[in-house]
DNA sequence: ATGTTATTGTGAAAAAAATAACAGCGTTAA
DNA sequence: TTAACGCTGTTATTTTTTTCACAATAACAT
């Protein structure tokens, strides 16, 4: 029924938003919901949505739409591991303790189960819950609590090394926020989050929108 | 000479990219590079780097590759602005301070020249140098700094107000982190970071790459 | 000089992604 | 009961993006 093959990266990031819209709606007790309506609320357009939909092998309504909680119920086990994922960081930074404060505010399908870091200053400080463990630790809670994504905010020049780290203890999923791209076998999948180059983008088209507005 | 106008999205962030593998070539006296090299560090195909450069106008050297500083100063012609680009910052909660702490390590082209938040209580703290403002104060400091990007870590029943009001001081680039779909007008790019979504990505692929390894 | 080598620059081909188009179908209201 | 409506599901088309492939070429050794 479900072809996971064949899909892509981007339309992962669609589903994973049009849920977020699909939260909202029911929590205020919407039953039902059009594909426009979902394009609207992530910014693509509708026959995106419905193909996406398509994918999910969820059948909507011509005259109602998607029902609201069949669509989420059809997305979370689409997209959610049963039984929750657990996720541990490493890096206790500034950046680090910001993730735990956002990832305690989630729900609780994705929760942060250990923070790492290898600063003895840092070690067994607790925040929002979640108490600062040591890197020698690491292997032994990750395979304990089969954990298997990792997010990565350590300083750059330390990142391969984490990195490597964590493949060795069996995490196969990686989010990494240094700014260096993670040499990993082809079993573990790696996704960046660059901000540099996010700001160098709006920059650059902020820049460029202004240029056309003035001289055309 | 360069065509900015047929130039994407995606291309922007990649030669984003190359840049900050080429300061490192530049930082130990490295003169020439091939276009694999860039590739390598990039994560990309050595014809896409040549493709994206081709675009820039410059040209390399078949037998030297190219020249570090030469391709460099193309990429700094192409994507900065003369005189560099002063960004502000809404938001001096977690995240906020996290990337106030981030941007004073980076190269100084991109800045952030002030911080605002409606929270009395934060209002004239100083982190890095960089002092919170009022949010009453945002239109006259962003004009008088002339400030055209913005970046948004307010939560996100806050976002499209704090939106608006960048947009009525004249801004046209925005760096959202909020969980929300900004509405904005046209002439106004927004670049989102959703870090729910990156997780969610990481965590299907890694399920995925493990239930294909499971059961071939 | 000249041959050899490894890389660039780029048109052509392929792949991937997005969009358009429309038949088919519940629902609703006459 | 039936006609009108507006949406879905899906195929076809278009557009965008990436990869391939190879002629052209600068450097260097001979
Ligand atoms: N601060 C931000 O907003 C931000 C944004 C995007 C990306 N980043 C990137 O995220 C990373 C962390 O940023 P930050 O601002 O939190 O830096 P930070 O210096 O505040 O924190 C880094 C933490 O990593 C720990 N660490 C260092 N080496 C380690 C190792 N080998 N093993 C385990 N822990 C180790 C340090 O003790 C420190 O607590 C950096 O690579 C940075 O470029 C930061
Ligand atoms: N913390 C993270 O790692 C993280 C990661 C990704 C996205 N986000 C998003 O970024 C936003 C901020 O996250 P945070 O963790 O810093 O939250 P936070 O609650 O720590 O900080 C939010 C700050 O915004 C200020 N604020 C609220 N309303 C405002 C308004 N109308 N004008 C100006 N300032 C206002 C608050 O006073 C507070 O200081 C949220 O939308 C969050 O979802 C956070």
């Amino acid at each position: 029924m479900i072809n996971r093959d064949k899909i892509s990266d981007k339309t992962i990031g669609r589903l994973s938003q049009y849920r977020r819209f699909l939260n909202l709606l029911h929590e205020n007790k919407v039953k039902n919901v059009f594909s426009y309506q979902i394009a609207n609320s992530a910014g693509v357009t509708s026959p995106q949505v419905r193909r996406d939909v398509m994918l999910l092998g969820y059948n909507g309504n011509p005259a109602k739409g998607y029902n609201v909680e069949a669509l989420m119920e059809c997305l979370a086990h689409y997209l959610d591991t049963p039984g929750g994922e657990g996720v541990v960081l490493v890096g206790f930074g500034n950046l680090g303790r910001a993730l735990i404060s956002y990832f305690s505010k989630q729900r609780p399908n994705l929760s942060i189960v250990a923070v790492f870091d290898n600063d003895p200053a840092l070690i067994g400080r607790v925040i929002h819950g979640v108490r600062c463990c040591s890197m020698e630790d690491f292997a032994s809670v990750a395979q304990q609590n089969n954990v298997r994504v990792g997010i990565l905010a350590v300083p750059a020049d330390q990142a391969q090394l984490t990195a490597d780290l964590m493949v060795a203890a069996g995490i196969n999923g990686i989010l990494n926020f240094a700014l260096t791209t993670l040499q990993v076998p082809p079993h573990v999948y790696v996704e960046r989050v660059d901000i540099t180059t996010s700001v160098e983008k709006v920059v650059f088209f902020a820049r460029k929108i202004r240029q056309e507005r003035t001289l055309p």
